[in-house]
DNA sequence: GAGTGCGTATAAG
DNA sequence: CTTATACGCACTC
């Protein structure tokens, strides 16, 4: 049986709670208004009796590489913290495609649904996106509407848009940083 | 098998 | 701008 490691952290979005397991981070959420309803919802997903530890330091070591390395336009999160989300086929597959938008773009949810080979299934997309169980390391945020508008989120359309901002605040940054070392 | 959904396109008010 | 209709199909019940 899998056993779980959770934690809480503050990020520039509001707290978060981080659970890992031993092959990489599983569940990553915003807390929120409603901080129960979240920890309930790992209970759900994972099983209540899943035996879990608590541990903030792991926590906030993963909150500080999300948000405060210095981060390439590559993307280096990954190599550094391997992701262990639990879903269906289709919906590991969506979620590997949404990992491959690079950081400070976005795309459609017409492309995501190119990417897994399926591109009538549009709306299966958008739910198996919605179904995200990893926050900002699965960036769901980056994916919108094929008009130009957000969409949805999970945790607020409010969210979504902070991050966006944020990614694109920081990817004109390390642009103009690089141009002016050259 | 029926109901649902973080979409998209088109038509209409 | 908003509502309506149709399309699409993975998933849940």
């Amino acid at each position: 049986m899998d056993t779980i490691v959770y934690g809480f952290a503050d990020s520039p979005f509001g707290p978060i709670i981080v659970a890992r397991n031993r092959k990489g981070v599983c569940d990553l959420q915003f807390l929120g208004f409603d901080r129960h309803r979240v920890i309930h919802e790992l209970g759900t997903r994972w099983g209540v009796y899943t035996p879990t530890t608590q541990n903030d330091d792991m926590a906030q070591q993963v909150e500080r590489l999300m948000f405060e390395t210095k981060i390439t336009l590559s993307d280096p999160i990954s190599a550094e913290l391997p992701l262990c989300p639990r879903g269906t086929e289709f919906q590991l597959k969506v979620w590997e495609a949404v990992r491959s938008i690079p950081f400070g773009t976005t795309a459609t949810y017409q492309d995501i649904a190119k990417l897994v080979g399926k591109p009538r299934a549009v709306r299966n997309v958008a739910t198996a996106i919605g179904e995200n169980p990893i926050a900002v390391l699965i960036p769901c945020h980056r994916v919108i509407h094929k008009d130009g508008t957000l969409g949805e989120n999970h945790w607020g359309t409010n969210i979504k848009k902070q991050l966006l901002d944020w990614e694109k605040q920081q990817r004109e940054a390390i642009i103009s940083q690089n141009n002016s070392k050259q």
